[in-house]
DNA sequence: TCCATTTTAATGCAATTACATCTATATCCA
DNA sequence: TGGATATAGATGTAATTGCATTAAAATGGA
């Protein structure tokens, strides 16, 4: 016999419905508060730095397009979209591929690398204070721990 | 003296860092998964399904606009475009208010209630896909706990 | 070799989101 | 009361994202 307890958390399913509801929650929450911090200081979204990061980390041989995408989260269109922007901005350029006719070369300007230096201050301090402060060393290495999980 | 070792995820900031990204990338792509089941179910986004919950949680007396937007994170103007077409599909209905003359009264059709039920097996079933079979109870519990602590 | 298929990337157009502003009503206070 | 201020919500326009398709080059087999 079940009990008569009503507390609808103390089942499994419904724990995990609670922690899904605040994994999406939170971490919209957190996010919007860093890009809120980064926009106020006059920067580009995170995902101008996320893509031009990748391409400096690539350096200096560079990375296609596709596989630039793969690294990323983003649909095939958005990335091409996000590129035209990056190389109108001056922080990555567009080189022709001697190997494969389609495609093409991206590589990080010097433009590029500044934007990455003078946005990381910016950047690390909202990640600190709006999330690596409020946990312990224990709970950021667990946190990191089931998220790896869960990304498996 | 610093020891000689390199790897940056030894301190404690750095594994801030890399709990940091994991969030974002493992949450962003969890959700877009469940919402890749959604949408080949035929349903709409899950702003949807959120926000005519809320209103299912407030019948019989129903919300303002502002108090959903309270309830969820999203801009007023976002709120205000997403309730003209959650009324145009039927599962919201808009009244008048008779003790504000701004304001308006939102409430959940019975469409709107099929719309939830019919999703929930849906999103449940994306859930525990996605999300619950990956993590044991305990690591679930874990998670909820620290993304708690990570809202406040 | 030649043609069908696959891969890489771009793009026209629709839907959504962001920004700035606007309208209308309510509230506050001299 | 009346005028300034605040709150609730909508909306014009620009930017971004999503969807479907396209173009061009590479690949793979008969």
């Amino acid at each position: 016999m079940k009990t008569a307890m009503t507390d609808s958390s103390s089942e499994p399913f419904e724990e995990a419905i609670t922690a899904w509801a605040r994994m999406i929650r939170t971490s919209q929450s957190v996010l919007s508060r860093v890009e809120d911090a980064l926009k106020a200081a006059g920067y580009p979204p995170l995902v101008w730095y996320d893509a031009v990061l990748e391409l400096r980390r690539a350096a200096p041989v560079g990375l296609r397009p596709f596989q630039l995408q793969e690294k990323m989260l983003l649909a095939q269109y958005n990335l091409s979209r996000l590129i035209d922007r990056l190389v109108a901005a001056g922080y990555v350029a567009r080189q022709p591929t001697d190997q494969d006719g389609r495609g093409q070369n991206l590589k990080i300007t010097p433009a590029g690398r500044m934007l990455l230096r003078t946005m990381w201050p910016v950047y690390r301090a909202a990640i600190q204070a709006n999330f690596a402060a409020k946990l312990s060393r224990t709970e950021v290495q667990e946190l990191s721990r089931i998220l790896e999980k869960l990304r498996a």
